[in-house]
DNA sequence: CGGTGTCATGACATCGGTGTCACGATTCCA
DNA sequence: TGGAATCGTGACACCGATGTCATGACACCG
């Protein structure tokens, strides 16, 4: 691989020179840059990232951490939101940085998130980011001082800087757009208890009772999704069987994320329960089939 | 951040002896690997990989430049092959290798590839995968001599290395197999023209109605999907009118992803036509819902 | 007991860029 | 017109590792 000593002999200037006309930090007259140009191309030369960043201490590279990769194309994690679309966001926000982004994914275990942290600094990653599959309470490594690191759809005990989706804040608003529609039983098939998102998202559905004067009915709340996704559809049914044989049965079905959403209208069709004549549905989460 | 001459100077060796402790390429005394190892824990020192990298010229880094970021949340680009799992298992091949991985997206714009190269090479990574979306043809920019690229998925004019879904062949078996089981009129819904996998997957029709003696019939050929999502559920409702509705209809029905499987299924029972009784439905791709 | 080999360690150069400083040649302004 | 500012360029050191070679201390062998 051409060196930038190669290209300064065959152009006839000093390294130095070569450099200045690579970054264009310091005048070069017009025929010296010309003949450096033409020896770049000549040999191909590529500036080796390794020793300028020696000299610079600045890699311009972001490291993300995900598990999106490997965990995405089966589609039936509970999840917060879409990893990949927040990978993606990240990624073009890094292209129009001029910074690097480099993504190692997990392969599902979480355990090799420290040493993936670790090849990053190795690498002097200017800051690292950790994708979480869904909204979730972490234990991570102490970050190296001096390496920013942002967690997101996740936090720690820390206080480490985290990007969160605001379950309960989203649940409350779609509750309360859902009362303003004139509903007043409000069902609700909730993700597995145990996750984050599950209990935000149960307080907000509860905040925005609560502002209305709406009594708190647990009977019309019912775990409609497992992780374990043999029993899903078992689960499901049992939890819309208990809701709609309530007494007094509620007149529309909020569900924990679309998933659900989307076999509910299939139960609920199976059934001969027509939407949104006889109930209506309502999802939160963003899922794309 | 701390370098290895602070941690010999705290642990009063010289640097060579600390690279010695860390590398384990040369004998150190037990009592002076105590205090190496004492002295890098205290100041949480993690070796530079620039510098690492200047001396051996060895990067340790593999490039993998794919779209499937970007593109794979929207499940509705005709693929060839699930590029998501393709990375995956370069994924685990590189960490069993000791090899780290650096993917890249190209956002969606292939035009971004040669800058993604580049990058690449001034990291000096040590071989560049280029994954694409769907078995296609591709024009590259040439790859740096040194810097082996290796092509998943595409191909080029150059004859650069390659690995390829053998499209001819698993429809030439798919096809064997169903007339194995009996079928002589096999209706085909391929996949838009001009893309590779459908010439290739045709030819592969082809061959295995040839090999068993059954003349070809164009009119059991009809393409069922487009690259215009939009247009995608009128084409293939046309699609297999125009099949169905020939004298002698197919006895089964060959799709050229399985998504349009999924949709054959809703559209022929939409239609009151039983499976398998009536008509038999098979499709050819990896595709999850 | 001298010579040869292994062990444990350090001095020094080197990888490929860039920051700093120096220096001659112009240009500019008072 | 003389001193100052600017331009164009090169010499040199330095970033943080590691390869090479040298050195001193022992152990072993005949």
């Amino acid at each position: 691989m051409a060196t930038i000593y190669d290209v300064a002999k065959i152009a006839g200037v000093s390294p130095k020179t070569v450099s200045r006309v690579l970054n264009g930090d310091a005048p070069v007259g017009e025929k010296t840059r010309e003949a450096v140009e033409k020896a770049i191309l000549e040999l191909g030369y590529v500036p080796s990232n390794a020793a300028r960043m020696m000299r610079s201490s600045r890699s311009g590279l972001i490291g993300l951490i995900t598990g999106a990769i490997s965990t995405t194309s089966d589609g039936n994690d509970p999840k917060g939101l879409p990893d990949l679309l927040i990978v993606q966001g990240i990624q073009s926000v890094m292209s129009a940085t001029g910074m690097t982004l480099m993504i190692a994914d997990t392969g599902g275990s979480s355990a090799r998130v420290p040493e993936l942290i670790r090849t990053f600094v190795e690498h002097r990653a200017e800051g690292i980011i950790y994708v979480a599959d869904y909204h979730q309470h972490v234990e991570l490594p102490p970050a190296p001082k001096g390496t920013p690191l942002v967690l997101v759809n996740c936090y720690d005990d820390r206080g480490t800087p985290s990007v969160l989706p605001d379950d309960e804040r989203g649940q409350h608003d779609l509750v309360a757009r859902l009362i303003e529609a004139g509903h007043r039983r409000i069902g609700y098939l909730t993700l597995p208890k145990g996750m984050d998102a599950t209990r935000l998202r149960l307080e907000g559905y509860k905040r925005a009772l609560a502002e209305a004067g709406i009594e708190f009915d647990p009977e019309l709340i019912s775990t409609g999704f497992m992780h374990d996704k043999h029993r899903n559809s078992a689960v499901l049914w049992d939890a819309i069987d208990r809701v709609l044989s309530l007494p007094n049965p509620p007149t529309v079905l909020c569900c924990g994320n679309d998933e659900m959403a989307m076999r509910a209208y299939g139960i609920l069709r199976t059934r001969g329960i027509r939407m949104p004549e006889d109930i209506s549905v309502a999802g939160y989460d963003n899922y794309r089939v």
